[in-house]
DNA sequence: ATTATTTGACCAACA
DNA sequence: TTGTTGGTCAAATAA
């Protein structure tokens, strides 16, 4: 099952990734707080570009990577090489989703119906959240190129409802990383986030990462402070996806 | 039977 | 103090 989200992977969105690029993409980082629930993770909620104490949290805009290509890292538990390596491959799945939600119709619809059957087998679930602010449409895409594996727990609709943010974990037992994905109501995604860092190396099998994309094995060490990404050249983990 | 996803509900922080 | 927003949990569902 986890594996089936690589569909997304054949798309080459280009051209959709401007639509809808909030002019606060910068700014609008998550100022909330971190359930305790969590524990050492939800700290890392802020996904604010600010410099804070929390885990290093990579925030990657789709549309951006594409044309102007904004990582924000934050400071954090965890981070380091790991999470620029993922802002790398998450440059890729942020691109794809456009294409599949706004060509490709066939699948993507094939794949909302099916979708949608679960939950509401009757009704085509058109009708919105009203107060929670669940994602209206759910797609099957996880982005889990960046060669860990992750799982879906949350999705919610944030800004007003303008974005779709879901919450990734990965699927790793005493892995404390995870990773939100905001996406438009077009369905591009807009922004990804890298919140603490992977406990252990990327799975071997994990096809989907090109040889470029993959870091030298330095980056993938968990205990190197020393990238400390707060500096403009350092944030971007590849430089292709920050040309700011 | 197992695993992953979806989504409503609850809780916490901030304005 | 209240309202809003965001994050996570847990139950239900599907593959």
């Amino acid at each position: 099952m986890g594996v089936s989200k690589d569909d997304v992977s054949q798309s080459n969105q280009e051209d959709s990734s401007l639509s809808n690029v909030p002019e606060k993409d910068t700014e609008y980082v998550h100022q909330k707080k971190g359930p305790e629930s969590e524990g050492g993770a939800s700290e890392s909620s802020r996904v604010s570009v600010l410099p804070k104490k929390e885990p290093y949290i990579i925030s990657c805009k789709s549309d951006s990577p594409v044309k102007d290509g904004n990582i924000s890292l934050v400071p954090g538990k965890a981070s380091d090489s790991s999470q620029q390596i993922q802002s790398q491959k998450m440059e890729e799945v942020v691109s794809q989703p456009h294409q599949e939600q706004v060509t490709s119709s066939p699948m993507a619809e094939n794949a909302l119906c099916k979708l949608r059957s679960r939950r509401n087998p009757d009704m085509s679930v058109q009708d919105l959240p009203s107060d929670k602010g669940v994602t209206p449409f759910s797609e099957p895409e996880k982005p889990s190129k960046d060669g860990y594996n992750w799982r879906k727990y949350g999705q919610k609709l944030v800004r007003g409802n303008e974005f779709t943010r879901s919450y990734y974990k990965c699927t790793r037992i005493n892995c404390l990383a995870k990773k939100q994905v905001e996406r438009s109501q077009d369905g591009h995604i807009t922004n990804i986030h890298y919140i603490a860092k992977h406990e252990h190396p990327k799975p071997l099998n994990s096809p989907q990462i090109s040889p470029e994309l993959v870091v030298p094995s330095e980056m993938t060490q968990p205990d190197m402070p020393t990238e400390t990404p707060r500096e403009g050249t350092q944030d971007c983990p590849s430089q292709l996806l920050c040309s700011v």
